[in-house]
DNA sequence: ACAATATAAAACAATCTTGTCCGAATATCT
DNA sequence: AGATATTCGGACAAGATTGTTTTATATTGT
């Protein structure tokens, strides 16, 4: 029923780098202070989603984070295959390792049809949707109120 | 997409006692070996789903662990509210603490009706439905093969 | 009294989350 | 060109949570 916490964040920086302007990176300080989560931890996540070719980064002035592909072409699939590991979606609900149509637990056949909601629904969600979703002010990305698109500068 | 190693092994164990007599009580001893998981770990959960009353404890001699209600009664909601907490089926996908239908993430809305077929098969599924699969033999409880219903006695 | 069993608590281990530190890379400024 | 400021990269460790094992205690039937 739930998805890890590095799995969370790693969501909601890449909707909020959707919603940001493609061509200037995005600095991993920056998305960890809108959205209220511990920036170190972040960073290793945001490394992670690099290494597996979500994400560019550039070091040194004017660095940071763009996504690689438009955030048309990045599902949450795309991201939950790597920040929970590439066999999430075999996983069996009692966790036998093998669960399959031929060797099945007693709840196989009746949790395939749910699995398949869930993802088609990964597979369906992209980026950009979400982000669009976010821009019109009527979603939170976080539980910290306002710091979204209400940012002021002295 | 994952249960807890502790929900995984409720909901085995008590699958395993429905396809038990009724009336003498069960060994945990007798669960942990036949599932092949850790007896003191199993122990606990098990005392955990007496206090939550799910299932009764008798002490001493020819004592062990009943189902209180008959595996009809019992759905996999029941044994889940109790182990994963009163309040997972109300998590929010990406984590945060306040999404309602007012205040909501940019999933909510796409969430819900998955959730709902998840809470549906939840209560639609009872342990004697489960146990009934599995004493046909067709379908297996744990990763250790042939303990189940092939045991010898010297 | 004894043996078998549940209960409780605590100790231990593994994993996940968070924080700190320093080095490497890069643009800007002088 | 060189100095400087900024930013990612990676190693390491502290803290929190979860899972596992051990130990001791209480209860019950024979």
């Amino acid at each position: 029923m739930i998805l890890s916490r590095t799995s969370q964040y790693a969501v909601q920086a890449l909707i909020y780098m959707a919603t940001q302007p493609a061509a200037a990176p995005v600095l991993n300080k920056d998305i960890a202070s809108k959205l209220g989560v511990p920036a170190p931890y972040l960073a290793k996540i945001l490394q992670g989603l690099a290494k597996g070719n979500l994400l560019v980064s550039f070091r040194g002035r004017l660095g940071g984070f763009c996504l690689r592909e438009g955030g048309n072409k990045i599902t949450l699939m795309h991201i939950l295959l790597l920040t929970e590991g590439p066999a999430f979606t075999e996983s069996c609900l009692l966790g036998l390792k093998k669960c399959s149509d031929e060797t099945a637990c007693p709840l196989h056949f009746r949790w395939i049809p749910v699995k398949k909601k869930i993802i088609e629904l990964l597979l369906d969600t992209s980026l950009e949707k979400l982000a669009k979703a976010v821009e019109t002010g009527k979603y939170r990305l976080a539980d910290v109120p306002g710091m979204l698109f209400e940012q002021l500068e002295p």
